[in-house]
DNA sequence: AGCGCCTGACAGGACTTTCAGCCCACGGGC
DNA sequence: GCCCGTGGGCTGAAAGTCCTGTCAGGCGCT
């Protein structure tokens, strides 16, 4: 069941969204998941222990809510798949936007916590491959390099999109709009 | 010349790029600089002051960089320039290491801090209009709007790419690579 | 003297982490 | 069934720790 614990580890992805890594504030954290501070550090060692479990378990559940489709829902067609699959990060949902927050802050940190990278690196290859097995699916003829690269680019200009659009340099609009065209180039390209 | 502001300023991005926006401590800063903590309150109110200012330091210095051209040197060819300015943010030297770092530091700090907002904004719109402008020299048949869009494009997948490079997830010539098959890309794409 | 640049010292706070112990579910002995 | 001892989950309160931002004043230049 959703555990004390577990509890505090959804209120850290929300604090997180809202405030950033750097902005958590244990006394924030132990007020929104409606617990003492000192639980949470009977849960959690200290503050780097939330954070490296809390990246954890929103990596886990990110991977869940790409994947994951209705059941029931009918297969989509290949080329509509990769662009909702890409697309699916550039909503104004409490949760992408969440998720796309806290991916962009331990992406971020990692950039000055060596123990995260192997972690990110990992997540980041897993995500790549996605794309490429989509892009696959579009284009079956193309070589593995180029849908790696294709894929490579996709994921990364996503990345940069989303952040421009949460650090309010891009409307929302216009990142989909962006890419969009950035995936009709490259699947045009590998088309050639 | 070089003020005791300026150095001030050149010591933040060096903190920065070492250690991140949140692990900026006045006191480090005010070490590196080799002043008191006091001077920088001096020269900035406070330490949103040198964040903003830093931030437009470093921007300043990143457009003369990728801008600047020995005084003698040829004229480079549109398409060329264009390459040069793009790959020039892909290197691993200590001035690009820390430029990138502190722009990616500051960008990801503007997603929980509105005050920084509007001038990476700003930012961000004049380094898109360079590559825009460079775009129309390569290709001086489009539209503007292509051009807007292809720029903002590349930009975003540069910003992207190198915060892939900084966090470890991707190497810096395989990053320079994807880099420039974007380019061609959206060359073609301009063209056809 | 007046002014701009600069400093040491510290007040005041924001945050993290610890501690002593309460509460209660549970299992064993009677 | 009932009592008691135990232990994990949990908390209020406060001790630390680390920083930011301020203040009164020094120093040199015009």
């Amino acid at each position: 069941m959703a555990s004390r614990k577990t509890s505090i580890l959804e209120a850290a992805a929300r604090v997180i969204a809202r405030r950033g890594v750097r902005g958590l504030r244990v006394e924030e954290l132990a007020a929104e998941a409606g617990v003492s501070t000192a639980l949470i550090y009977y849960h959690f060692k200290d503050r780097t222990g939330i954070l490296k479990q809390t990246l954890e378990f929103i990596s886990d559940r990110a991977e869940r809510y790409t994947t994951e489709r209705a059941a029931d829902a009918p297969p989509l067609p290949a080329r509509e798949e990769l662009e909702r699959t890409l697309l699916l990060e550039l909503q104004d949902t409490a949760e992408v936007r969440e998720n796309s927050t806290a991916w962009g802050e331990l992406r971020a940190s990692a950039v000055f916590d060596e123990t995260l990278r192997e972690d990110l690196a990992r997540a980041t290859r897993i995500w790549v491959q996605e794309v490429a097995d989509l892009l696959g699916t579009v284009r079956p003829m193309s070589p593995a390099v180029a849908l790696a690269g294709a894929a490579e680019r996709l994921t990364a200009l996503l990345e940069g999109l989303s952040t421009r659009w949460l650090s309010g340099s891009l409307p929302l609009a216009h990142a989909r709009t962006l890419m969009t065209d950035a995936i009709d180039a490259e699947v045009a390209r590998l088309g050639s």
